[in-house]
RNA sequence: GGCUGAGUGGCAGAGUGGUCAUGCAGCGGAUUGCAAAUCCGUCUACGCCGGUUCGAUUCCGACCUCAGCCUCCA
């Protein structure tokens, strides 16, 4: 197995710290507003790498945290008018809906800020102990990052060239204008006492301190999202690295940016889409799929275009499903699956597995051997994706329709008498009107069934 | 300005020093009352300029363009 690791830019063959056991961390979500398909991207993506980690045999213990604690809920919760981890525990809820409906799985351990300060506080004591955090009068305590000498080594930046950007806001209570904050000092919105007196977790000592406290001082592998990298996963490494005086994770993984229309979705532009209007109008494997067809740390531009086409390549393996019965018996196809193992296992190349499976699915039709191996092989591997895990039926109904089911059938049941009576012209006006109102028919062999339009 | 990454056919997207990526879409045909699904056949490619090589989309160098980070962000 290789994985590229961000902190040496190069791709390296995977050995974690216990044979066959995976300790990995990835930033979660600061929750105050709904999921969006930015996260959606980056926790399917950890979500495949974890499921497949699992189908290969690892034993994986999976942490991924909550920040519950910050600027952006505190604000918000004021506007609102309520307590602030009142707020952030409605988006908590909400996110964990969402994760559901998009068949994340839940992570092993999924620490949250406000349950930890306890561990915080004893982190920056003991990086005040050793010198590396400050504060001047009664300021907040900030990191001073000119005492760490590996300090930049995964965003590949020095002091000069941080120093030299050109938004910084000069702070005079700092050495370094790149230091950052560990405790802040704050008596309004959500804090708590400290050797330092009352306030609250700066950004980033919470993750150092969770990691450490459920994977241990070292472990194997740190991931998030790209936009992480600099600083927040920086200043994780420095005072981490700091605070024990050993490595913290050996292995950092970043996926790849997501764009809206060729556009940068960011928050301060406001043009960020949410899992809740995708899954509207789409079934969350296509998603899914959307997302797998693009390499984990490659940008995936969004549109409706490429959903669309995701969901053309869904469609056509659940057609090759549901026209068959899954055969109770059957051995896995040992030569496929390695095949397709040897792929995914190249730093979790998803679009060449994934083209391997649909080549794969096109011979397995053309073959007519229908009920064989392979094709039970297929749908594991899918599975071990988190693909094709619903049923068939229910795939092609998804999402919302003007007519119940009932008037559907009803509907059919008129169309299928015309064609009885030959009345053609009749069957075919039934036929146009239910696709008016979104449904397509199909007539299998003396049945017909429908599917919802794309 | 600094750092990083990328430029592949209509679209998405792998990969490689020399015979096919793959899929979707398109086109032609078979099949179907009409459709759908399926089957058969089929077209379009490696940003630009040099260099190395018997041969480069793949290696090297320059150039152009784009994106991400350096500000909240997954």
């Amino acid at each position: 197995m290789k994985i590229f690791n961000s902190l040496t830019g190069k791709k390296e063959t995977f050995k974690p710290k216990i044979k066959r056991e995976v300790s990995i961390y990835i930033c979660g979500l600061t929750p105050y507003d709904d999921v969006h398909i930015g996260h959606a991207r980056t926790f399917i993506n950890f979500d495949v790498i974890v499921k497949f980690l699992r189908f290969l045999g690892f034993k994986v213990k999976y942490v991924r945290n909550i920040t519950d604690v910050d600027d952006k809920i505190i604000n918000r919760a004021k506007e609102e008018g309520i307590p602030a981890l009142d707020f952030s525990k409605k988006f908590i809820k909400e996110m964990h809906n969402d994760f559901f409906s998009l068949g994340i799985d839940s992570p092993d351990v999924e620490p949250k800020v406000s349950d930890h300060i306890k561990e915080i506080i004893s982190m920056i004591q003991s990086l005040e102990e050793k010198g590396y955090a400050y504060r001047k009068n009664e300021s907040d305590v900030y990191f001073d990052i000119q005492k760490f000498k590996d300090y930049g080594k995964l965003a590949n930046r020095t002091l000069d060239q941080l120093s030299a950007a050109e938004r910084t806001i000069k702070d005079l209570n700092k050495k370094h204008q790149a230091d950052f904050v560990l405790w802040k000092m704050d008596t309004d919105g959500i804090t708590w006492p400290s050797p330092w007196g009352e306030g609250r977790p700066g950004w980033h000592i919470e993750c150092s301190a969770m990691s450490i406290k459920y994977l241990g001082e070292e472990f194997d592998i740190h991931g998030g999202g790209l936009d992480l990298k600099f600083p927040h996963h920086e200043n994780e490494i420095a005072q981490a690295e700091c605070a024990t005086e050993r490595n913290f994770a050996s292995l950092w993984m970043h996926t790849g940016p997501l764009r809206i229309e060729d556009k940068k979705m960011s928050k301060s532009l406001k043009n960020f889409i949410t899992v809740k209007d995708i899954l509207k109008d789409f079934h969350p494997e296509v998603l899914r799929l959307f997302f797998l067809l693009t390499h984990y740390r490659s940008p995936i531009s969004y549109s409706k275009e490429g959903l669309e086409n995701a969901k053309r390549v869904l469609d056509k393996f659940y057609t090759l499903f549901s026209d068959i019965k899954t055969p109770r018996k059957f051995n896995e196809d040992k030569t496929f699956r390695e095949e397709f193992i040897s792929a995914f296992q190249d730093d979790f190349n998803s679009p060449k597995a994934l083209s391997l499976l649909q080549a794969y699915a096109a011979n397995t039709e053309s073959g007519g051997d229908l009920s064989s191996d392979k094709l039970f092989t297929l749908k594991v591997l899918l599975n071990s994706l988190g693909l094709l895990l619903d049923e068939a039926e229910n795939y092609f109904k998804y999402g919302e329709l003007e007519l119940s089911d009932r008037e559907i059938e009803k509907l059919i049941s008129d169309r299928n008498d015309a064609r009885g009576n030959k009345k053609f012209d009749l069957a075919d006006k039934i036929r146009d009107q239910l696709l008016k109102k979104g449904i397509v028919l199909e007539d299998l062999d003396g049945k017909t069934i429908w599917k919802k339009k794309s």
